[in-house]
This record gives structure tokens, C-alpha cells and sequence, in this order.
DNA sequence: TGGAACGTACGTTTTTTATCGTACCTTGGA
DNA sequence: TCCAAGGTACGATAAAAAACGTACGTTCCA
């Protein structure tokens, strides 16, 4: 029998690994791998910087990062936006963990602890301020 | 050089598969593989039974999932629980993604076309709710 | 002027996750 | 009673993700 081969999706859903890259590239603009790295590895143990250049080079090769050879040191760009891919990330995230329903979701952070009354207070206030301006 | 070994976290957070075994669990209890699969299967393109057979071995092997051997047909349940397991991977999606900030995640909700105003308004409720029984 | 510092290229290895095949038990009914 | 149907055990395979090693190129300054 054929072995299902299941793992190729066409979303644009990068991995945690692609995604710490991501973020410090939208944060910071385009970057060399250096840079990278080094952003990368103050938080975490550090890895290899080949192994940080591989994983971008890769990133590259499958469309997630554009990159300028002009120079020696080549300079990556992020290709995904930051609050597309977010979202799309988000929207995945509520569908298998809440049914797709936010109001769920925002009934576990409820409970739950970590969550402080300012933050939940922040929310309260978009909401209002969004609803002002009226939605469909 | 030694080569690191990243990937065994004691974090209990389950994969995409393992996910999808244990929100079965957390629906209909303690079940059989048979049962598992065949419910996976009713939406999903089918996997051979002994696929889920082994993923859920492994889940047990890993404490994710307890079973009852006295029978023949093993009975699988849950080990993790449902609210600790999502509100856990939510917070740690929060901190990914958002930088901890529920609020940020709101903004982006807000932002994004798929979010009913029906969900919006119910969103709003539960926190007029839990404002009156008052929070820390 | 040559070698240390820093850069890229790229195949390879390791680990994890997902899937499958085969061997082998158990049981109920023809 | 015996065998088909349905179950488990478990090693093997495949693919993706993550990390690395080695080879080699460029630059610059002691």
C-alpha cells in the first residue's frame, strides 16, 4: 500500500524555528544572517551560526525570506508579513483549540491566572472604541 | 563538537496528531483505539488503524494517554486535562506570538474579517460578567 | 603578505513526528 | 473445531525539522 505522504501543505505556516526568525526580521528589517543569530541567541542556548544560516537559506529557498546577494553579506528579508501571517496563524490556532470560537477562547483566559485585570481592561477598551466605529 | 539535543521538552505539549487524539478523549472518555480511529477517520483522509494504533502507544509511553489493559481491547484515556492542556498551549501561543499582550492578540482578532461581531459581542458580555463577580 | 576573522555553500546527521507492514493473539459463530 | 474478523505488539520506514561539519571564498590589517 502507498504510504500517505501528509506533511507537504501549501499553507504558509512556518515552524517555531521559522517563526523566531521571522519575528526578529520584522522587527528589526531586513538583516544578515549574523545579526540574526545573534538576536536569536541571547534569549535561548546558543546553536551553531550554520545551523542559524542553513535554517535561513532554506527559509529562502521555500519563499519565506527574499534575500540581496549584492554584497557579501547577504541581507534576508522577511517575504511573509508580519500581520498576515499572524493571523492566519491565530485563525488556526482558535479553530482546533476552540472550535473557532473566540469568545471560548476568551473564556479560558479568563481563568486563567497569568492573565491580569489590566490587560482584560485593554481589551474592554477595544472593544468599545471598535464598536464606536461600527462593523458590518 | 557535541551536537545538541533541542527537542525533548518535559513541557507536556502535544503535537498536531496528538492533539487531535486527545480532544476525542476529552469529548467521549476513556475509548478504544477502534473508536479513536474511526472518529479521526470521519473527517480526516483515513490512516491505516495501526498508525493510530502506535500514535496512541506512544502517547502512552509518553504519559500523555493511561489504559486499562484488563480487557482485550485496551481502553485509552485522557492523562492530560483538557482546561490545563489548552489554557497552557494558549498562553504559551499568547507569549509566542503576541508577546505575552492578550490585548495585542484582541487587536489582531479585531482586525481580521472572519471574527463575527456576534463572537465580538459575546466577548464583551463575558467580561461584563466577570467584572461584576470582581478579580484581584 | 599572509593568516585570522568572518562570510557563504551545501551535504549530512540527528531527532521528532507520522505512517505502515507483519507477526501474532483472542474470540465468537458456522 | 476451526477460522475469519478484529485486536495488540513492535520494528521499520518516511518525511519534516533542527542542528552540524567541512570546504572554501573574501577582507583587512599587523
Amino acid at each position: 500500500m502507498k504510504r500517505q505522504k501528509k506533511h507537504l501543505s501549501n499553507d504558509v505556516a512556518p515552524t517555531k524555528s521559522e517563526l523566531e526568525v521571522l519575528k526578529i526580521l520584522w522587527e528589526n528589517g531586513p538583516s544578515t544572517v549574523r545579526f540574526v543569530h545573534d538576536t536569536l541567541n541571547e534569549k535561548k542556548e546558543a546553536v551553531q551560526y550554520t545551523s542559524t544560516l542553513k535554517l535561513m537559506q532554506v527559509m529562502a529557498e521555500k519563499g519565506m525570506l527574499t534575500r540581496d546577494e549584492s554584497s557579501m553579506k547577504h541581507i534576508y528579508s522577511a517575504a511573509l508579513e508580519e500581520d498576515r501571517t499572524k493571523g492566519y496563524m491565530l485563525e488556526k490556532f482558535v479553530d482546533s483549540m476552540y472550535n473557532g470560537s473566540v469568545s471560548n477562547m476568551v473564556l479560558a483566559l479568563l481563568g486563567n491566572d497569568k492573565t491580569s485585570k489590566k490587560e482584560l481592561d485593554k481589551v474592554k477598551e477595544l472593544l468599545k472604541n471598535f464598536d464606536a466605529k461600527g462593523k458590518n
